[in-house]
DNA sequence: CGAAGAGAAGCGCAGCGATC
DNA sequence: GATCGCTGCGCTTCTCTTCG
């Protein structure tokens, strides 16, 4: 990010589960810079590299609603993203969009994405390093789709290029034959591309990404489609891609591939990310025919899997075992179990350790072998072993030459995530780099500033909204919070069992990801992982007394806000 | 490089004493 | 007696080291 004016005003906003709902401007920078002024909490205007004429979005209080979601669809806002907003007055905020990588998301300087849509230009954005470009399918390339004659040039697609291979949103690869137009350094798709086309079910309109994967012998280029995040939609294509006939191939690294096992597994994940995008809410609207699709799905999956797997008996039951924990897993919590974060330490350096969470939910341990995918695309063969004794997934052949050909050092932080399941699942790993130098000034601003706004907030004590406890030195160290029968009572924390991930926010709108448990079968509720560092980064220390309001009590999720802090003195 | 051992850390459970 | 905050214990998981 450029280095903003302290004369400007702006936030940051990480992007947590429930982001595509609305966008929440905090407190006391709405109450400091929009409270009062006219047209605010009604409307705004949201200009971003993407659009230089903005989104026109409504408002409610403080809260984005209105059109946030159109605007997250167009800059494909994930979970892990973070914002910064600035605000130059009146009512337009100009937004930038940083990914888990903490680097700032580019999308095409000043690109009008109307005109691109509907104007008769070539309407192409793409990336500084030239491996992706963003497009809208038009009429035409239904029957043959055009590459950008400089993405050809860039990545070599007109040079002796007679083949490509696509993969698709669930990871299927589509061989698709490409032809150089004469004169001219552009490249359009010929045989193959109209099986894509109604394979994926795509429709004029359709926005678009290519990225290069790998630029070998026969390129394979990688397609996802752009702002398509309605349910039914999705189903649906997703129901078209099945119906189509896929045959069995034969990569370049000679390796027989079997689209259609991995298939269905992908569009699992892809749901996953889909639902991620909605309110926590919408997952309770999961019907049970929902539900017995899915297993339908996989019941597919397990009879052609069988069909490869057939001689080898105890392979078999062993993945039996494993799909039949892959069909009990709960879609709303997936994607809390297809990626973690994690520093690479010395030891992990020749030989890496799965968290079992990981392993388990994503059947690493009924494997014998990844292929991991770097930053570049590339896909790297690693031999994977379960230890004896510890139920622990641990790489061995191949993945040092990961590690050096990738120049992974200790401390290192990374992501890895399962993006395609089957007997040989790929996991990408990109590594994450430091926090933002903005996000943690802000952070480290977060104490004084809450500080401030907690001595201006009273209010009256209701029963059940507010809990009011001192800190411990033991609740720190173990980072656990009782919160009391009544409390939990009040909340309804038994009846629904909202055990699981929490949010604990304070008053700037900050918030932390915290667990809360229930011990045993009793009906008691505690607060465990994120407590403690929640606690420290807002001030509070053992002796301190606090006050937390539940906001939004009729969610799943439960949130939890900070809104006072004081010594045993000022009681 | 692969495998395994050992200690540290995390976590669930049961139960204690204080309080209402 | 019920509730609450807290702690001890033991099992599981993670991390690091060592060995062949």
């Amino acid at each position: 990010m450029a280095n903003p004016s302290p004369k400007i005003p702006h936030f940051f906003q990480p992007l947590l589960h429930n982001f595509a709902a609305n966008l929440a401007i905090p407190v006391a920078f709405y109450e400091k810079y929009l409270e009062g002024r006219p047209g605010c909490g009604t409307r705004a205007e949201l200009r971003s590299r993407l659009r230089r004429q903005g989104w026109k979005v409504g408002m409610v209080g403080r809260r984005i609603v209105d059109g946030w979601a159109e605007f997250a669809d167009a800059h494909e806002l994930k979970v892990g993203y973070f914002l910064v907003i600035k605000y130059d007055g009146g009512t337009v905020f100009h937004v930038s969009v940083f990914d888990t990588s903490a680097c700032e998301v580019e999308y095409g300087d000043e690109h009008d994405e109307d005109d691109a849509v509907e104007g008769d230009g070539e309407e192409l954005k793409m990336d500084s390093g030239q491996t992706s470009y963003v497009g809208t399918l038009r009429p035409s390339y239904l029957i043959s789709l055009h590459f950008p004659a400089c993405f050809c040039v860039a990545n070599k697609l007109n040079v002796s290029c007679s083949e490509i291979i696509v993969k698709d949103e669930a990871g299927k690869v589509w061989p698709v034959k490409v032809k150089c137009k004469k004169g001219g350094n552009a490249v359009y798709t010929m045989g193959g591309w109209r099986s894509f086309v109604e394979g994926n079910g795509l429709q004029k309109g359709d926005r678009f990404n290519f990225r290069i994967v790998s630029k070998g012998k026969i390129p394979v280029l990688s397609f996802h489609r752009i702002g398509m995040r309605d349910q039914t939609e999705v189903a649906t294509r997703a129901k078209r891609r099945k119906a189509a006939e896929v045959p069995e191939l034969v990569t370049s690294a000679g390796e027989v591939e079997h689209p259609s096992l991995d298939e269905d597994e992908h569009d699992n994940v892809e749901q996953d990310d889909e639902e991620d995008t909605v309110e926590e809410d919408d997952d309770e609207d999961l019907s049970e025919e929902d539900y017995e699709e899915e297993d339908m799905v996989k019941e597919d999956y397990d009879k052609e899997e069988d069909m490869v797997d057939g001689d080898d008996e105890e392979h078999k039951t062993e993945l039996d075992h494993s799909r039949k924990r892959m069909k009990n897993r709960n879609p709303a919590t997936d994607d809390s179990t297809a990626s973690y974060v994690g520093t690479m330490c010395r030891a992990y350096l020749t030989s890496l350790y799965f968290p079992v969470y990981f392993s388990r939910a994503n059947n690493l341990d009924s494997c014998s072998e990844i292929d991991v995918e770097d930053d570049r695309g590339k896909l790297w063969p690693v031999k994977i072993r379960l230890k004896r004794n510890t139920n622990l997934v641990y790489t061995v052949g191949g993945w040092t030459s990961f590690i050096r050909g990738n120049g992974i050092r200790k401390g290192d932080r990374y992501e890895f995530r399962v993006i395609s399941y089957g007997t040989k699942p790929v996991l990408s790993f990109r590594r994450i780099g430091p926090k933002h130098k903005a996000a943690l000034e802000e952070e480290e601003k977060v104490p004084e500033l809450a500080l401030r706004h907690f001595e201006k907030t009273t209010g009256s004590l209701i029963p059940g909204k507010y809990l009011i406890r001192t800190i411990t030195q033991a609740s720190l160290d173990r980072s656990r919070l009782f919160l009391g029968i009544n409390f939990a009572k009040m909340n309804g924390l038994a009846d629904r069992d909202r055990s699981g991930d929490m949010i604990l926010r304070n008053s700037q709108g900050k918030s932390w990801v915290a667990t809360l448990k229930r011990e045993g079968n009793s009906s008691r509720f505690f607060i465990t992982s994120g407590w403690t560092e929640f606690a420290l980064a807002n001030g509070l220390e053992a002796g301190r007394v606090f006050r937390l309001e539940v906001v939004e009590p009729e969610s799943k999720l439960l949130t939890l806000k900070l809104t006072r802090r004081v010594t045993l003195e000022d009681l």
